[in-house]
DNA sequence: TGATCCCGCCACAGT
DNA sequence: ACTGTGGCGGGATCA
């Protein structure tokens, strides 16, 4: 139904924007929002940040201050204290947080070295597979859809599904592309590419795509990325910089401006000023139609595959850069043990990421002396199968 | 035209 | 029922 006109007359809107209604995309952006958002609250005394508080001093919708706020906190910036609230950790507590984002890389790949334990399943639905209801003639799948059992996995699944797409843990896998290894320049494609594993419809990985410029340009704002272009191509890229001890970012002087003259990013506090022009009915069909779509291929995938949808680990080794080894392979993995480390660790650039993995190493030689002394298990090592 | 990415709907979670 | 969160992707802007 027709809605109000999405130009409402606003309050205290600067005439000189209202007169010729340039919109700015960049006077909105995220980076920009996230820069003054630090400059609002990286200084001393400040310990709690009220999402409310932000929202209406940087003249913003909520929403927004989620987006920043969840890309802070997977970073160590900020912690969650309660609904609404956060805690002020500061960018001092960078360095941790990446330093524990290396450490689970590190474990990970460990895991996934020796234990194969890349089960990877894509959370992407590129699964064709009959895109129309799936034809359970048999009415037994819908009475078990029902049990309190069935709606507890239900519920297990939606919150590790949420988990799995978050902002914050994609952050964080992006932010582990680049830590982990040397080359420090990806593309945007190329990240959502390794994130998601493997072969996604040009959809999701639009969708990637999109959230990763969003995380992209936070991070710059804080000076921990830049954007450049891949070496060899023109292709735009982001380069990893790295927390260097300064606190980077800009205090934007504008900061001050915004706090004396009211306003200088957003210009409204209700978000319903100067916007792009948008036919909201068309936009809350399209929700319905989308929805609609979608629940319906979260059924078919749940009730066709119990388990599908996860995505086990940050990313799959889609580049086939680890060496894998299955289970079965043990006797000839033990006496690759040496070459395959030394195979393997030319591609940790990383000196935190090679004494880890020499950390791991070792404890794991140790393990395997200690199992393969008490059970000499020359060539038979497979033979309980 | 392809790269960017703002915007806000609405599903799901929490009270 | 009502509020807090935040995934998601259409389509406007930018270069």
């Amino acid at each position: 139904m027709s809605d109000l006109p999405p130009e409402t007359p606003k309050l205290g809107l600067p005439l000189t924007s209202s007169l010729h209604h340039s919109y700015s995309q960049k006077q909105k952006s995220l980076g920009l929002l996230c820069t003054n958002f630090l400059a609002l609250y990286n200084r001393d005394g400040i310990e709690t940040i009220g999402l409310d508080d932000a929202a209406s001093k940087l003249g913003v919708e909520r929403r927004r201050i989620y987006d920043i706020v969840n890309v802070l906190e997977s970073v160590g910036v900020l912690t969650k204290r309660a609904k609404n609230q956060y805690t002020w950790k500061g960018f001092s507590a960078i360095p941790a947080a990446l330093k524990e984002l290396q450490e689970e890389e590190a474990k990970d790949t460990f895991h996934r070295f020796y234990l194969n334990e890349n089960v990877k399943v894509s959370d992407d639905e590129d699964d064709e597979e009959e895109s129309s209801s799936q034809p359970h003639s048999s009415s037994q799948t819908d009475t078990s859809k029902s049990s309190p059992i069935f709606r507890f996995l239900q519920n297990r699944y939606f919150l590790y599904n949420r988990r799995e797409k978050s902002l914050g843990l994609l952050t964080q896998n992006f932010i582990k592309l680049f830590v982990c290894s040397e080359p420090r320049i990806i593309s945007l494609d190329e990240a959502a590419k390794l994130l998601l594993g493997d072969a996604h419809n040009t959809s999701i990985m639009r969708t990637k795509v999109r959230r990763l410029y969003d995380i992209a340009n936070v991070l710059s704002s804080m000076n921990l990325l830049e954007k450049t272009h891949t070496l060899d191509s023109r292709k735009p890229a982001f380069k990893w910089l790295g927390y260097n001890c300064e606190p980077t970012f800009t205090l934007s002087s504008d900061l001050m401006q915004a706090e004396s003259k009211k306003r200088v990013f957003g210009t409204d506090l209700t978000n319903v000023s100067v916007k792009r022009t948008k036919t909201h009915e068309h936009a809350t069909e399209r929700r319905m139609k989308k929805h609609a779509v979608a629940e319906s291929s979260y059924n078919q995938t749940f009730d066709a595959h119990g388990s599908r949808g996860y995505e086990f680990g940050p990313f799959s080794p889609a580049t086939g850069t680890y060496p894998t080894a299955s289970l079965e392979d043990n006797s000839k993995r033990a006496f690759d043990v040496e070459n395959l480390v030394s195979d393997y660790r030319p591609s940790y650039q990383n000196q935190v990421l090679k004494d880890l993995f020499a950390h791991y190493m070792d404890a794991w030689k140790s393990w395997y002396s200690e199992v393969t002394q008490k059970n000499p298990l020359p060539n038979t090592s497979q033979q309980h199968h």
